[in-house]
DNA sequence: TATGAATGAGGTTTCATTCAT
DNA sequence: CATGAATGAAACCTCATTCAT
């Protein structure tokens, strides 16, 4: 990691047998989900693919790198499914349940990667230039959309923020999912799915108590004006 | 990092000189968050620090010591005043406005150790074993605490999940400042505050469009724009 | 040193060029010859032996490691002719002056080695745990055995004790060569041979004195028993 | 160690609290035996000392200086009371019996310091230009001057090689110290003390064996074989 | 006199990475 | 294509030693 970044280096390598290069990806991903960046050795991550190490600079210019490639291929199909999927569902908040649910999916199916993930990326700056993280955003972007659409539409409230609901959604997600790569609890992460939608969309506050504010009703008619 | 976390040198050492203890540890925080733990070297704390390499030593007994004794001294008078103030608010919205604005404060007010926070010890595994963990621990239960009263004096909806609302404020604060952190907005936490307070107690479902749910309105034509 | 004798470092490493890591060993037998344990350093027997410090670890996995390598080789090739040779020889008392003869030559011819063993291999403890120093062991059975063999085929006095007397042509062998080490005489160590050999063969007592004892002469009928 | 041994160093520095000293030196001694020199530390000793380790330096000026100072005192009062003793006996070989014995006393009720001789000073360069060391030898010369007395008073074989005999005599008493320093046994010492004085006497030979060498007898119909 | 505090000086060891075969 | 072998480059940490108080 000495600095030298050189985008030379971010360049992939020519893959020349992918199987092994997946091998490769997988052993990595196991060790690294294990023992952290640092702590994982080329060496280590070798002897569980069952290659040399000289073989892992085949693939992979770098350790760095190896680690950066990791999502990129996962990230892809995950998102590539979404967009395939969600064409079908009708109204923004279906649409938005789907994805909460996908991405609780995603990390609940794939907990070294949820790891490597957790504990390894995000907390990496150099992970920002990578194009793996470009699928992140458009992932991301995803969201919003969904999110600008319920508004258009009237599903969601006008004053929804989207970029901050996005952003409480996948706080949510990824401070849960983090919690169980540290503690390993829940254990479950599916059910959360439904959890999350419904508070969303809910809220905490409850509405018989505030009558006057955002809501006219019939009836109650105390008028304590505070949220 | 090397398993060698054996507990007796996680004993802090004895603190000769506070003023120089404050400084190295100022330093510290100062290059991890630029550098990131194992890129940052101690040799570079020492010299911001004005004090030597071994001096450094007689303060903290590792470079991961002294890591970890970063948030447990701000941690601690963080979470001290916020038991001091809470209890001059009255009713659990207030109370929980207050943790966020206060949660956002502190990051706002510290970049340097909220990038610490965000990219380096939320992915240590080892942190999870210190006593400043423990603080936070704490400070998670003032949130658990705020939202169960909530739901007993009736401002919170019956069927609130305190656990998951406060993995929902919480995710969505360090999702934000981890934003921040890597990508340096938004530049003020501050206003979030409110946003992320008013959308929890609200939602984002629009309430018009579904009348028959929980809430019954007169009729629908509010036009207010505003949570 | 520091306790950290984990068995799992004690392992060899596989010799992947051995005349390489004979090189190094040559190297390390010459420093720390010189300059003792401590004081030698990983960097200039790297350098004597012209590979890279990291090589060095390569082919040991410690500097006490290496050390212990020293004697493992010298050692088993010493017992090893000494084995094929001594079948030849006949009579205790042959065997025994071929022994140390043999004992001494090993270390007149290795000067360096004889450094090593004296002032650094005596004195550490964990020598003992080493393979080199089960051959040692080894060795040393072999002049108890040739000792028993003397007296029972009637060579040797009935009441010699093989272990002390073991003891006694050890302790001289390695007084004296210890002394070489540290003072550099004497100078030439193959004469001792029969000195050692003569003196414990008839002792120093003139046999004119003390007639009776054990000798029974013509005359010098006095009945003292004692020496 | 760093080569600094210069002779200015060397110099004791004056015993302001000789109490205290004294403390040093039996925590030094303890810590040294059981740690070898330079696994021990000074903070170690000063520890066990109960002095700073600052204060440690007010009475020795280096940690070789204070490892070497262990012997000085204690050879000293040995040597003394020796030569005291010694004129008293009457004999080489009552002479060299007491020499015998004293010499093991010394290890046998001093097991720090035997192991501190055993494994450390005796692989010290350093150690030959030390005071202590001359005591040493003085005590060595002593073995030396009764052998000769012994063989100009005909007690011993004309033949007889001093130096070489005392090799022997203290070869075999440092070899089986040392090995009670490393292996634990002999347990007891003292009983050495005879079996070496006989041994060295009397040599093994079995004098039955070999009739015509340097005893002449009336006839060789003596079976005894025993001494 | 005694010491708390500070540090200079290195050493061992680890690894990512390279390259010739 | 694969890798065995070699190493450059550091980094952490330890400790003997000093010095002002």
């Amino acid at each position: 990691m000495p600095g030298k970044a050189n985008s030379s280096r971010r360049n992939q390598k020519p893959q020349k047998n992918p199987r092994k290069a997946a091998a490769i990806l997988r052993a990595a991903e196991s060790i690294f989900a294990r023992k952290g960046f640092h702590t994982a050795t080329i060496a280590e991550i070798a002897k569980k693919a069952k290659v040399s190490e000289a073989t892992i600079y085949e693939y992979f210019s770098t350790k760095e790198d190896l680690l950066f490639e990791i999502p990129a291929e996962k990230i892809s199909s995950y998102h590539e499914k979404n967009r395939e999927i969600i064409k079908y569902l009708h109204g923004a908040a279906n649409k938005l349940r789907f994805l909460i649910l996908r991405h609780l999916e995603l990390y609940e199916n794939n907990p070294d990667y949820a790891n490597v993930v957790m504990l390894i990326l995000k907390g990496n700056r150099n992970f920002l230039k990578t194009d793996a993280y470009k699928i992140v955003q458009q992932s991301a972007r995803y969201y919003v959309q969904v999110l600008k659409e319920g508004v258009q539409n009237g599903e969601f409230r006008e004053d929804v923020q989207p970029y901050l609901v996005r952003a409480m959604i996948w706080g949510t997600i990824e401070h849960t999912v983090a919690r169980k790569s540290l503690l390993g609890e829940p254990s479950d992460l599916i059910p959360l799915a439904d959890d999350i939608y419904e508070t969303i969309m809910q809220g905490i506050l409850n509405p018989a108590d505030k009558p006057g504010r955002q809501i006219k009703r019939e009836s109650d008619n105390n008028g304590d004006g505070n949220g």
